[in-house]
DNA sequence: ATGAAAGCGCTAACAC
DNA sequence: GTGTTAGCGCTTTCAT
């Protein structure tokens, strides 16, 4: 056993070669192509690889090829158990390719976005998956474009290829249920930095909404600490749903935030769907907890992550060149319990 | 703007030289110790850099150097919200350190754990960070021994940095509660391949259930759809939670198992606490939800990052030497109202 | 203050 | 089959 804590110098390719009296072409030969080396040379390369513990530099490999075998991965959160789930699913798929996973998490600040992109491109990963997006669209652009394959996942960028559900869909399904169900009074709830998601959720929610001839209050909230605000004047729960004109229905960006949001309304004592009925976004596995049973915008995570992966991977080869494309994956609402229809009393109260 | 698509290649070193009219030792001058550079110099190899959309390839830079400026994370799932908040910790402080996260999932299998390390290894990371251990200690050691400085954060092997709250202590504060609270069918839940962490909350349960003199069955599970087995033979929750000899109190190894056996007791009819007390192990955020409010065992999870990473950084830079170190983090019981006293007819019916 | 040159570890022609 | 060689893009002495 060798002394603990010391970090010895690995041994190199020369060091094979040399230990197996062979050249170094020949060692790359074994690990890349071992069919076309000699059997017993190749034993005998094999025992040195072994001896000294050989493990090839990836670093060199990549500098020779001129890019790495990473994806840059870049999320907003990683305690969003959606986005979770999905920079998961994406590290196990690429992994298949042969690609390692390098993360960086935005925190939903701009500026930390366009270091992220740095450090990939620094690092000449060979691809990038958004997970969420921030940024005004030329910014990253220009610093992507050209350098090097890029795919949006759960965000719909013309520039770039993209998987996603239709997100303005979501929002104008989970509208229509509210709406549906007799509530007048309703709101969209997002985070303070809106990813591009966000803003396309909410502008469908809008649309559907202000054809019913009402504008919903769009509230900015990170929870579950963050202040809350309509239209920047600070607020609180308190009072948005408490009183006369409380809301009775709200449509949440993400269902992270909608189970911060129940759990905010459990505390006032507002109850969830009789006095309020809350719709979220994404149908993470928590939102079907009997005890949460949030009614939700289900987005099929498995399969964005597939085709975003098989789109990325489809340009990293070349297999795939021209135009981006657009993948659109179904879009679906998954009626649970935290909606209800409007109450009696409340809707007398309206007409 | 650029065709769409095509992966130009990137600007290199002495393309800036060439543009500026210096030499390429000049142009890494200005970037790496720009106040030894003559200002118009500096200035016309910086409008080459703007010009050229120039960014320093990190690989070649690192090759160089012998070593990436990558730190390694491995992970069981990312699925678990404890883990995948752990994992953006660690992001966010080395990223203060200049370091880039690379991740791998190993997904519960000590051959994927293995992949993991040979592609850090292979990357030349500048040190590891492991957020689970599965394998036999031995292997993982003479991988890593020696290569490059890791630390171990919730689990501590006593060959490396290891930083962690007193697991098994935190398994005896479970055990401890549910007995005092009258329990004496009680049992452990955790996944069907542990690590080491989980080994451990067993074994600090198992200690103190066993000094009251009851043997505790071990409950292998993976919620939320795996299959439920006990020494090794298929049962169910229904056979374990109804009938005369139910169970009373469970511990289960994390939250994330802990929530979703409150949901398999929900869907029973099983009324926690009522019928059934559960503890977890974490505390992450969604235990502290009014609606499931688990009591768990807490960990610092900030801290146990912030003094795991500082570990890893003194390896690193060499600051710190010699043996390794075990550094242990406080660890309590958070009481929320999972749990709850034996009810009268079950303690009268074991008397 | 700037440049020339060596070399990090590897791969891929090309020669033998 | 196997060896020789020429870089990949960068940093770092060491001259000038």
């Amino acid at each position: 056993m060798a002394p603990a804590g010391g970090a010895r110098k690995p041994a190199t390719i020369n060091d094979v070669a040399d230990l197996a009296g062979v050249s170094k072409s020949t060692v790359s030969n074994v690990l890349r192509r071992p069919e076309m080396v000699a059997v017993p040379t190749r034993d005998r390369v094999l025992g040195a690889i072994d001896r000294l513990a050989y493990r090839p530099n990836a670093l060199a490999r990549q500098l020779r090829h001129g890019r790495s075998t990473s994806i840059g991965i870049i999320v907003r959160d990683l305690r969003n158990p959606f986005l979770a789930e999905m920079a998961s699913l994406i590290e196990r798929e690429i992994a298949r390719f042969g690609f390692a996973a390098m993360f960086c998490a935005t925190e939903g600040a701009p500026d930390r976005e366009r270091d992220a992109v740095d450090l990939m491109v620094e690092n000449r990963v060979s691809g990038l998956a958004f997970l969420s997006y921030l940024e005004r669209p030329e910014v990253i652009h220009d610093l992507i474009d050209g350098r090097l394959p890029a795919v949006f996942i759960g965000a719909d960028e013309p520039w770039a290829d993209s998987v996603t559900v239709d997100e303005r869909r979501g929002g104008a399904l989970a509208a229509r249920h509210l709406l549906d169900m007799g509530h007048r009074r309703v709101a969209f709830v997002g985070p303070c930095l809106q990813d591009r998601a966000d803003s396309l959720r909410l502008e469908g929610f809008r649309g559907v909404v202000t054809d019913a001839g009402i504008e919903p209050p769009v509230i900015r909230w990170d929870p579950p600490d963050g202040g809350v605000t309509v239209d920047g004047a600070g607020t609180s729960w308190r009072r948005l749903l408490g009183g006369e004109d409380a809301l009775s229905g709200i449509f949440a960006a993400n269902d992270f935030a909608a189970i911060d949001l129940i759990d905010a309304a459990d505390s006032l004592g507002v109850r969830v769907p009789a006095d309020l009925s809350i719709v979220g976004f994404d149908d993470i596995d928590i939102a079907g907890l009997q005890r949460i049973s949030l009614t939700t915008i289900h987005q099929p995570r498995a399969e964005l992550v597939r085709l975003g992966v098989d789109a990325l991977m489809g340009r990293i080869d070349g297999r795939v060149v021209g135009a981006p494309r657009v993948i659109l994956a179904g879009v679906s609402l998954t009626v649970r319990s935290s909606t209800g229809p409007l109450p009696a009393r409340v809707a007398s109260a309206i007409r």
